[in-house]
Formats: structure tokens, C-alpha cells, sequence
DNA sequence: AATAACATGTTATAATATAACATATTGTAA
DNA sequence: TTACAATATGTTATATTATAACATGTTATT
């Protein structure tokens, strides 16, 4: 048995559509348990993160809201601070950008493997990794508060790609 | 027997001109040895990043470069890149800044645990963690480029001047 | 001394993010 | 239902972080 999850970049290859239908649908309900409103503009917002399903950054989300009409850097970022805050969406530091997060149940945080050609990224929960840091922080009494763990390099998809060149 | 690397929080506890100085020495070796040049601009800049044992932002530096005269934006963040290139300092994308590394021998990307309170920092390269991450990531052809692990939380003196309150 | 390579200075501007205050919308209680 | 408070969004201005482009200076060779 391994506590090892596996690694599924899924881009092109699933039904985008039901999987965003998914992800609203989980954002709805943390909402609702929560008593925070899901808007219609943080659900717009929420959806064009999650539209690319790769790392998308603020000024990308604040073009596309415009074509729909007039809107400034505010609007976008106090949308994303709220997404943020639930967990909704991940921010990840090294890109400046966000992504959507499909396990929003609970307030967490993941180990990002983000590809550096195609922009395709998993999140994962590996216990061996958080537990292999945990116990790096324990070892002299230092407390964890947050982690920030990115991982770039090549998906399996554009590794073999690269290879065949 | 551990691979574990104890972590060391030296803030106020150690000789940090004596530090300094040793860190000058290796990055000073380290540019000969791959004929690129020390200049007086990047030791003045190395110096600054290593002054406070903390993360230092690129605006921070340009204001204390201002304190001999005038300098602009490019000036830093040019003599940043040399030294992000050598290995002689790292970046903490979290914090968008900047900490001086003391094992310059090798180009390498370390795990960094950093105090959210007295920004103490210290940089580890703890193989269980690195064998963690490669385990996930081979698990399912994914090709690591790049590692940014950063670990906020508070470091041991903090954690216990907090429970005390 | 002439040249090429490298490093720095300078000006302008791009990209990312927030402060502060005005207005609109929603939820609740009189 | 209105009145009020709480929450959310709009708007303008500006802070913060980073780079492009070109001019000038410095260093290492020949």
C-alpha cells in the first residue's frame, strides 16, 4: 500500500465542461456552509480560473471580464482574496497566478506539479511530502504556519514530446 | 543514523560580521572559478542581502544603494540576477525577496523555513523531503526543473515568546 | 592605443497589487 | 414595508515590483 497519490494531468483529454460544472457546484456548497455569498461575480471569476485549468493571472482574468463591460484591478483581486480565503483557488507565488482547486471542502494547501511548456498543473496531497517537511519543522521547534510548494518541469505529455525532437 | 539536517536559527546568537565575511570569501571564489567578475557593485549588493540574516526585498536595497547616491531599479535587479545565477543568493517568491545563501560550492535550489515573525530564515537540502518530491514526481513522468519549497511558520524563539503570552 | 566584451547609468514604462472612498445590493429587524 | 446595518462592488488614484531600450563607462585582450 502506498500513501502515494498519482499524479493525472488532464488536459484536453476530459470533459472540461462537466468538470467545471463539478467545481461550481463543491463552491456552491462550501459557500452556503460557510454563509459567504457566491456571487455572480466571484462565480465569473471562479470560472475563468478555472476555464484554462492552467495557472491563470490577475490582469488575464481583468481582460476577459472587460469584453463584458468596464472593470478595474479592485474588483478582480477582492474576488480572489475571497476564493482565496475558502480555498476555492490556489494562488501560486512563483507564476503570480491562480488556479482552480477541485477539493475545496476543506481549507488546505497542496504540493503544485506545474508543467513549464503547456501550463497543465496537478495539486496534490502527498503524505510522504508533508510529512518528510513536518518532521524537518519538528526537529528543532520550528511551528508551521503555511507552505508554499511548487514543483515545475515537464508533464509526462511534453517530456515525450521534447524527447522525440 | 538520520539524513535529517538540523535546522539552525541564527539571529543575534552568532558573529554575523565573521559570517559576512566567510560568505564574501566563497562568493568571491565562486566567480573566479567560473571567470565572472566580483565587481565592487555586486559585493556591495551581495553585502546588503546578507546584512540583516533575513529576507530582503529589491526596493530595500535600491533605498540603502540611494544612501551613497543615485541608483536606479536596473542596477539592483541586475546585480540580483548575477547572483541568483551563481547561486550566491536565492529568491523567496512568496515574499519577493531575497536571502544570501551560504552554500554557494554548487548551483542548487534548498527547502527554506522562514519566521513570519522575526523573519529569521534558514535554508535546508533534506533529502527525505527531495526524495519525497522526486518520488511523486517520477511515480508519473514528470521531469523536475525546478523546486520552490518555502516553509512560513514561527522559528523556535518566537513559537516560544508567543506561549508565553 | 584599438578593439571587443562586459558592466553600469539613465529614462521610461510594464506588470502586479492595494488604499481610500463612493455607491449599490442584500439581509434583518422594527 | 421601510429603515438600518452589513456586505459587496465601482471608481480613482497610487503603491510596489520588474524590465526594456539605449547611452556611457570599464576591463581584458591584442
Amino acid at each position: 500500500m502506498s500513501t502515494e497519490q498519482n499524479i493525472q494531468f488532464c488536459r484536453d483529454h476530459h470533459d472540461h465542461q462537466s468538470c467545471m460544472k463539478t467545481a461550481i457546484a463543491k463552491a456552491e456548497q462550501v459557500c452556503e456552509s460557510r454563509n459567504q455569498r457566491f456571487t455572480k461575480l466571484r462565480k465569473r471569476i471562479f470560472e475563468l480560473v478555472w476555464q484554462q485549468h492552467k495557472p491563470i493571472r490577475a490582469y488575464d482574468i481583468l481582460d476577459q471580464l472587460q469584453q463584458d463591460g468596464r472593470a478595474a484591478p479592485p474588483t478582480v483581486y477582492r474576488a480572489l482574496d475571497f476564493l482565496l480565503e475558502l480555498g476555492l483557488i490556489h494562488r501560486i507565488e512563483s507564476m503570480n497566478a491562480f488556479v482552480g482547486c477541485n477539493n475545496p471542502e476543506k481549507k488546505h494547501e497542496g504540493q503544485f506539479f506545474i508543467c513549464n511548456d503547456c501550463g497543465a498543473f496537478v495539486e496534490l496531497h502527498s503524505t510522504p511530502i508533508n510529512s518528510a517537511i513536518s518532521h524537518s519543522a519538528e526537529h528543532s521547534g520550528f511551528e508551521i504556519q503555511q507552505r508554499t510548494i511548487e514543483i515545475m518541469g515537464l508533464c509526462p505529455e511534453c517530456k515525450t514530446k521534447q524527447d522525440k525532437q
